[in-house]
DNA sequence: CTATAAACCTGCTGGC
DNA sequence: TGCCAGCAGGTTTATA
């Protein structure tokens, strides 16, 4: 599943190849893709030059200036170069004026595409929590968020109201990195902990954004290259396999209804010393 | 506020 | 070999 890391590798990607291109044409193939129109979504980019793509949590963002067009590939979505087979079609295809065309594949049907002014950004992010790499994501913050909670921290760590762009992959190997149990409750954890966390949340995003992203499902780039970051997971489906740092059997549960996977030894329920994994 | 579940989807897996 | 129930999961919406 796209997350953070995987989003912003398309993101490097897709701007490379199509920054400053006019969008030629606009076709909807599955009228599921966007709630709007094929006629409303062509008004908002068709004729548009691409000035730049952006990212906001797991939602690429496609800015023509005056107007914007989001994505978000939810599970299995895809934005390709190049056409597959016959036997896939894809959801929608945007055609630029230099002949390239970008074509949003998604065998489970679950992305969505919005077409929006620019002026309602904010209004449509509204809902959605901190960049986690940004300047705004401090030790200090992110126990603001915790306090009180008695929701599990991995329930806390997947709501994008309050962190933006973790999934159960970067959730799993975060709590792993900072050496907390997954159901421990949000308002729990002390000022330590609190930091241990924060600096894995974001050394598990930058980890991911270095390796191009987890190829664990589906993943690929818009040229069709694979991540590696899977190669290097600690506990995200690694069920049974010995804990990388102390070779305990990797455990799974299920919290808010998503599989989640720990080391029952490097993170205990109860606080305890351990030697950094 | 918090928790749980269903809905949206299709491909894959396990059991028989 | 074949069939089918069940599972996977990001987000929204509904319900307790």
């Amino acid at each position: 599943m796209p997350e953070l890391p995987e989003v912003e590798t398309i993101r490097r990607r897709l701007a490379a190849s199509l920054s400053g291109l006019i969008v030629r044409r606009l076709d909807v193939v599955d009228t599921t893709v966007s709630v709007q129109s094929e006629d409303e979504l062509r008004t908002l980019v068709v004729g548009r030059c691409l000035r730049c793509l952006r990212r906001r949590g797991k939602y690429l963002i496609f800015d023509f200036g005056a107007t914007l067009l989001i994505v978000h590939l939810r599970m299995t979505g895809q934005l390709l170069f190049e056409a597959e087979d016959s036997t896939r079609r894809p959801r929608c295809v945007m055609t630029f004026d230099s002949g390239t065309d970008l074509y949003f594949y998604d065998t489970r049907r679950f992305g969505r595409v919005w077409g929006l002014a620019s002026d309602e950004e904010s209004s449509f992010f509204a809902k959605l929590g901190v960049e986690p790499l940004s300047a705004e994501f401090t030790p200090t913050l992110l126990r603001q968020l915790l306090h009180g909670r008695r929701t599990p921290l991995k329930a806390f760590l997947l709501d994008q109201r309050h962190i933006a762009g973790m999934g159960n992959i970067y959730a799993d190997e975060a709590l792993f990195r900072a050496r907390l149990y997954p159901l421990r409750a949000a308002g729990s954890v002390g000022v330590s902990e609190a930091q241990r966390l924060h600096a894995a949340i974001q050394a598990v995003l930058r980890l991911g954004i270095d390796h191009e992203g987890a190829s664990v499902e589906s993943f690929i780039d818009p040229a069709g290259a694979r991540g590696s970051f899977q190669k290097i997971l600690n506990v995200y489906q690694r069920t049974g396999e010995p804990c990388r740092v102390c070779g305990t059997p990797v455990e799974r549960i299920i919290v808010s209804g998503r599989s989640t996977h720990s080391c029952p030894r490097c993170q205990p329920h109860r606080r305890r010393s351990r030697p950094t994994p």
